[in-house]
DNA sequence: CCTATATCAGGTGTACTGACATAG
DNA sequence: CCTATGTCAGTATACCTGATATAG
């Protein structure tokens, strides 16, 4: 069900490929969980940040999201009960972040099926062609990054 | 800025850099053409459909969009003036969705401006990455398609 | 009758923009 | 004053469910 007709699709019809077919499976894998696959991201950068504690401006920068929207999703999340948002004592403007029990515990699990998935998928490649890709992969985000 | 700490990533992280980099790139390249990304996905099926034309269920299908949603879709695109519905004359239930002129010389226009992208991503790879990061590629989704 | 195609209506979730309050 | 941080209000878009023609 390529989006291109006869010729070689080409690299974005790939890229838009992926994301579709990803996103389902990974919006399926955290939603089984109960939480969005963008909202885990979420959970996920305030687990793997310093002391497990960061700012909302880290996580817009990091996710590359506007701090409008993160303000609603730090709403959602703390009312689920899986952060809290502490005031920072040295500078008050500043919010900081942590995850609750329940919240750590949620994240753990989806990172634990994530990683589930990826070793199936891989399961699914050859070994070597795994590797290369992963190599490739990285190479592509190196040359995004940069555009 | 990768999304894990000292670890290696892993292939689901570089999926989900991937989206972020390539949706705000693939989305500014549209929108200064004024058009949303998506929306021009949309126009670029119907554009390499057989003759040109489709019905709004083979939309949803490759797209993965609900019917409801593509028919909010349409009237925007209808409003906008890229596209016409006619009724399919054999079967009347079916809609049959036509570029109009201007939305041909869009479509067009952004397919263009991606296609340049795409070759600029590729200047940055070497040529044989390049090879095997699409075989890469196809490998992957094909493993993804039969999850 | 029963099914298929597309649309519509109501309600929900989420994101963005731009304005704003507060702190430094 | 000017900047930084986070929140809020208004807008846009997409989804889902279920109901509704209309055609086969």
């Amino acid at each position: 069900m390529p989006l291109a007709g006869a010729e070689d699709p080409g690299l974005m019809a790939r890229i838009v490929r992926m994301q579709l077919l990803a996103s389902e499976q990974l919006e399926a894998i955290a939603s089984q969980r109960g939480i969005a696959f963008g909202d885990y991201l979420v959970l996920g950068v305030i687990r793997r940040a310093p002391n497990s504690r960061c700012a909302p401006s880290f996580i817009c920068e990091t996710l590359h999201r506007t701090s409008g929207g993160m303000t609603l999703t730090l709403d959602r999340l703390e009312r689920s009960g899986w952060i809290v948002r502490d005031r920072d004592v040295r500078d008050r403007r500043r919010v900081v972040l942590r995850l609750t029990p329940t919240g750590r515990a949620l994240a753990k699990s989806v990172n634990t099926a994530l990683h589930h998935w990826e070793a199936s998928v891989s399961e699914g490649l050859s070994a070597h062609r795994s590797q290369t890709m992963m190599a490739g992969l990285d190479e592509l985000l190196d040359v995004l990054e940069r555009a």
